[in-house]
DNA sequence: CTCTTAAGCTATGGACATTAGCTAAAAAGG
DNA sequence: CCTTTTTAGCTAATGTCCATAGCTTAAGAG
């Protein structure tokens, strides 16, 4: 029985490894197992659980967005920065979906650890948007309008839900122009809540 | 042994419902069959597979999904349709997050069935937008990125992943009439692909 | 009232996650 | 070196769930 001399850390790697390539709900330890040349209950000497080693992979993967957005944004700042930033974000999450996917797992209210990974990416976002001098609620509305069009847009092409004809990268560049947009505007469009009605 | 009298219909129903109380991933057909008094096996009598069942559940999820869309997009155009439509995206994605999830689901190319429901949810977001006389490539990339800033606003708080504490509905209206914005002056931002670089 | 259809059942097997307990490789300590 | 301790990896076993095979009988057609 020679050891193959596994890690906590070459464990998750391997992980997310897999995961990119199979998807983040077909990840099964008995694949996992088989990878890394040992036998599935193995495992359990480097993770607790299925569960543990996803939040391992989603905890990993926070940080590692985080980095890329940091290094997107550094030396940058107003749409410069919002369009460097968009565009590794968008990079990243189609070159590792699993990790992408793991990244927006929201972990219970008492897991210390994964809330710091996820303020620490968000953070870096908030800081770009701060540059455009929003303060209190009017920033949070903007960071919550930049993420949810940075993710859905992401999302939706990583699933293949737009046609294929088009240029996507395209459209990206122009939806993030759209957002600089509003967002110069951002001050003006405060909502009356009916909208019209 | 008295029938419980089940058809394809009812059991997909079944399945809807049970699947938004604990999430379409956590969907069983254990759970379903006992939910329906009925034995696990018995259920193959009228689905296919756990994967038909879920194929299913996102044919009608779109079906269900286009109505509302269509329902609040009548007798309305311009920024009333586009706010009208996305308060019904919203509220019955909240309300239906196993369905809204299904929804997303992009079937197979062979699908045809699939893809027409698709298609006709879809054909309503875009039939509102083209009142914008957007045309050609020009409305393709505003559909992604309407779509995109709804699919990307609602899945993060699905998941809860904007924090707690500020007006999420205020974010959403102001979200949709920065797109708004965005969308008048759609034609000015050309993507020159450069982006500040 | 008979015949056919099919809804629901039991039995069974296979894939996984997980736990318990063993074995031997590595590391620590003299 | 040799001994002792630690622990990585193993086999065995259990429980859950999806899925298939084959039986039984309720329900509908004539």
């Amino acid at each position: 029985m020679p050891r193959v001399g596994l890690t906590r850390e070459r464990v998750v790697e391997e992980a997310a490894v897999l995961a990119d390539e199979v998807g983040l709900g077909q990840l099964t330890l008995a694949a996992l197992a088989e990878r890394l040349g040992v036998r599935q209950p193995s495992l359990y000497k480097h993770i607790e659980s299925l569960a543990g080693l996803r939040r391992n992979i989603s905890i990993q993967a926070k940080g590692e967005l985080g980095n890329v957005l940091l290094r997107a944004a550094v030396g940058r700042s107003g749409a410069d920065a919002i369009h460097s930033m968009s565009r590794a974000y968008r990079t990243w999450a189609l070159e590792h979906p699993a990790r992408y996917a793991a990244a927006q797992i929201v972990a219970g209210p008492h897991d210390e650890e994964d809330a710091a990974a996820s303020l620490a990416a968000i953070a870096i976002i908030t800081d770009v948007l701060i540059a455009y001098e929003l303060e209190g609620d009017d920033a949070i509305d903007a960071i919550r309008a930049f993420r949810s069009t940075l993710h859905g847009f992401v999302a939706l092409e990583a699933e293949g839900s737009f046609g294929l004809d088009v240029d996507i990268e395209r459209s990206f560049e122009r939806m993030i122009r759209g957002f600089v947009t509003a967002l110069t505007n951002w001050t003006e469009t405060i909502a009356t809540h009916d909208g019209g009605r």
